[in-house]
DNA sequence: ACATTAAATTCGA
DNA sequence: TCGAATTTAATGT
């Protein structure tokens, strides 16, 4: 049954209260730039919410149209077909912010979003966002740079799908999971297993396996049970060129 | 697709 | 509550 949704309105720990000014900081980096009085609108107008393993996170039940940030966890973004086939686009880990699109045009979301291990997740209610949007120079200067860098990613991504066999592809695939810009505060360690990294980079598991181990070989990334971890970011990213 | 190994869960004391 | 037994999940080939 793809795409199942997660029973609405069961999650236990939904609340309408906001955040406190020191959870805001700890959740999301880009608001350590905000002065106070900004800081402190946009604490009041985040929620937080955990789901667990394979849940869809479906925030239109709760909140209509919110800003979204991964708090921990990872979550992927993708679709799937009416056959049932789905395409996964990307992951996003723990830091990570998404969805001011949608947000911003206010139009209905056109991906899935799926837990891929329990994720607790914040969202930041519409008329917050805009807010922001309209009244924080500091917010603007985040929401330029994020963009710019997703531009780049996607851009990159062309690129090296059509030009790059399996283990330079998946390389950059999980370099990008660990993007400073994009998601910050991440450590060197991703929990994510095989399958789920094979579908972020658009193969199977089999060849994600053996491109695995290639860059294992290489000393760019450790693999664990489960999880990965890299040990050279930087040659992760520019792997085979 | 199958065999192996790691982890999570159950169950009995 | 401890640890052995069983089941489930992830990995390696």
């Amino acid at each position: 049954m793809p795409g199942a949704c997660a029973v609405p309105g069961a999650e236990p720990d939904a609340s309408r209260a906001g955040v406190s000014r020191a959870r805001l900081a700890h959740i999301a980096a880009w608001s350590l730039a905000l002065p106070e009085d900004e800081a402190a609108r946009a604490a009041a107008g985040i929620v937080e919410r955990t789901y667990p393993r394979g849940a869809c996170i479906c925030p239109r039940n709760t909140v209509l149209e919110s800003w979204t940030g991964v708090v921990t966890g990872l979550i992927k973004i993708g679709t799937v077909s009416r056959e049932g086939r789905s395409v996964t686009f990307t992951g996003v880990p723990a830091g990570g912010w998404f969805g001011e699109g949608t947000v911003l045009k206010n139009e209905a979301r056109r991906y899935d979003i799926v837990a891929l291990r329990s994720t607790r997740m914040a969202f930041m209610d519409r008329p917050t966002f805009m807010w922001l949007a309209e009244n924080s120079v500091a917010f603007n200067g985040f929401l330029v740079r994020q963009l710019n860098e997703r531009l780049g990613h996607f851009m990159a991504l062309l690129e090296y799908d059509r030009l790059l066999d399996a283990t330079p592809r998946l390389a950059r695939c999980i370099a990008s999971l660990f993007n400073p810009v994009l998601y910050p505060g991440a450590g060197d360690y991703l929990e994510i297993n095989q399958e789920e990294l094979g579908l972020l980079s658009g193969m199977t598991r089999q060849v994600a396996n053996q491109s695995l181990k290639a860059l294992q070989k290489d000393g760019v990334v450790r693999l664990e049970y489960g999880g990965i971890t890299v040990i050279d970011l930087e040659r992760l990213r520019s792997y085979g060129s």
